[in-house]
DNA sequence: CCTACCGATCGGTAGG
DNA sequence: CCTACCGATCGGTAGG
């Protein structure tokens, strides 16, 4: 596998941050499991921010892209099956890449100025389309009554919970596993009276 | 209202941590918000380790008492109820202290030794009540068909992240709160086709 | 609860 | 990518 050593660097980064955190982990610590020394590591990177605001902005891309891709695949259709569709594309996102997903979710608040700010809005924007889904549906009456800003977190920080504890080596497949969320996800907004 | 220093330093920390987490917060920042110097605080604690622990633990036991007293409440009472009770138990120790309840949720795995291992312990055996739950409400018809392991982390995690983003001064309730979640978890676990 | 201080470690730079 | 090194800050102690 062709990789380049700065994203090599990220990718050790990701795998830190996620299991200790941001701030408990030094660019020593990223440096000793490149077996180099944590000076050379400032000939790939400018800051251990550098490194966060990388791993969390490609998430951020990978999550707008999923949903993206969502949205197009399910237009038209049901309610219910748009939200499975968001759930299955957000889940595939983090079961790709789970320690960059949790560093996104987990971590982003330790980015400082525009990019904290930036990072915000963008996490704000994606929550949002999630809400309109569920306001949009449940208007249409192809979804239980239910307060769309707080459904919507409900769900959001469910989904995005899976990246904290998704093993890519464990006996839960993606598939399955986004099945199963689907299911719970579909349900908690389905009128058990229909 | 009478608090002990001791307290006070708990009750300040568990804001910081939550905030910052637990790594980038510093004595001395937890000394500053008392307005005393960051030496004096070890006049009563014995380390930062302890107060994270003093903080964990009493969540911890919040939780355990909350569960059984939910138990008792809806013994005999159809699997839905049962889940309902156990939700608003959970989300009432949220929301009576958010604060502890997130440094319970996410600073817990600081702990070093056995510290750590016994709340890992305690976080296992929480979440086996929930899953039990799940498993015999479903096994008597009353639940819709769920992996109990999955669904119980499916709830539990969107219930433990209300802790990162609920405020005690916002708009909403801890009734009302407790109240719409409950329709989300019982819904999710109810099949539509009854 | 204070002042004074400790060794260790932090992120990062200089200069090859 | 290395060695050598920087100032700042870390959690914590001594002795009042």
């Amino acid at each position: 596998m062709v990789e380049t050593r700065r994203r090599q660097i990220e990718d050790v980064a990701s795998e830190l941050f996620r299991e200790r955190g941001y701030a408990a982990t030094g660019v020593r610590d990223i440096a000793r499991a490149l077996d180099i020394q944590g000076a050379s590591l400032y000939a790939h990177v400018t800051s251990k921010e550098d490194v966060l605001w990388a791993i969390v902005d490609r998430a951020a891309c990978a999550f707008e892209a999923a949903a993206d891709a969502a949205e197009r695949r399910s237009a038209g259709q049901p309610a219910p099956d748009r939200l499975r569709a968001f759930v299955e594309g957000h889940l595939g996102v983090v079961t790709a890449d789970p320690e960059s997903a949790s560093v996104f979710d987990r971590e982003w608040r330790h980015l400082a100025g525009t990019r904290h700010d930036t990072m915000l809005a963008r996490r704000d924007a994606y929550e949002r389309r999630l809400r309109r889904l569920i306001a949009t549906g449940t208007a249409a009456g192809e979804l239980a009554p239910a307060d769309p800003a707080l459904a919507a977190t409900f769900l959001l920080t469910a989904l995005n919970a899976v990246a904290t504890w998704y093993r890519s080596d464990g006996t839960r497949s993606p598939a399955a596993l986004a099945t199963a969320y689907g299911d719970l996800a579909v349900r908690s907004l389905t009128d058990p009276g229909r």
